[in-house]
DNA sequence: CCCTGTTGGTTTCATATGCAACCATCGCCC
DNA sequence: GGGCGATGGTTGCATATGAAACCAACAGGG
């Protein structure tokens, strides 16, 4: 890449990539977050906890966090909350008594026939104004991102 | 784009671009505040407030908040602790007395002639697996996705 | 000129968050 | 098989956050 100018003239926020995804993903969490939020009374976090274990039928605390790389305790709490509403069930697991196995209940799974829809209606309008090819791109672009990001940590 | 099977049926969060798309600027937003914070003492909101007095000279709280889209409080608060270091100044606005105008002191000027160099060249490390079309490419496709969040809004 | 509705900014409050301490269990080595 | 460090999960705590209440100061129509 460029390595043009290194001083601290001419510094132009909008520019800086950085701030301009986080920026990006901050407004598109939100307006999501309003959907899953007001529609239906679930956290973000709780959304991802749900549309991991429909991915992959039964998972562990542990590898939801691994997945999605969200703190230990905020996990928790979703979990918690979660099965309170009756969305998801836990049992202790055979293998190892501190592990519990999340599964999603029917209501779990009749919540996500509802909203899994929603969720891909908004995101195809969201990138209505992006070519296929764009989009398979950026997809690309991020992913390498973030090997590049595992890379410098 | 393509409006393929919107049934609820084998849906991978991993390829849901919201998702994607926080994840990697939640990690990304991480890594730089961990440079704010352990080696000056900065929150990201003061951070924004910083670049954007350098940007522009002189803003209103008003302004910063139009630019970022932060939250009142939240400006509001980044500034009070700034105008505590001494890193920028505020004094009423001629024109509105409600208002009061921002601008560095020599103190920021010279916290931000070390912070944005050692910025930029963390921006550079990152994206340094990016040819420079694909950078320019990305700005592009984020600001497309800007516009059209700003119409379905 | 008031009176009223609006706007910039601060503060308060309830909630969300992450870190760290904690507890129980596990795996392993002696 | 009994310690002992590591690990999954929960909880307590201190901080950060956003929404809403609040306070001045403005604008402009009567």
């Amino acid at each position: 890449m460029c390595a043009d100018d290194a001083s601290a003239s001419n510094f132009d926020l909008e520019r800086f990539l950085p701030y301009r995804l986080n920026h990006l993903a901050d407004r598109i969490s939100q307006a999501l977050a309003r959907l899953y939020e007001t529609r239906h009374d679930l956290s973000v976090a709780q959304w991802r906890v749900l549309a991991w274990l429909h991915h992959r039928e039964e998972l562990t605390a542990k590898e939801i966090r691994d997945a999605t790389r969200m703190d230990k305790a905020k996990v928790s709490r979703a979990v918690q909350a979660l099965e309170a509403r009756g969305l998801i069930r836990r049992r202790p697991s055979p293998r190892d008594q501190r592990v519990q196995d999340l599964r999603l209940t029917e209501a779990g799974r009749a919540l996500l026939a509802e909203l899994i829809p929603e969720a891909r209606a908004w995101e195809a309008e969201l990138v209505a104004p992006l070519s296929v090819a764009e989009y398979r791109e950026l997809l690309d672009v991020m992913g390498r991102l973030e090997r590049q990001l595992a890379r410098l940590e």
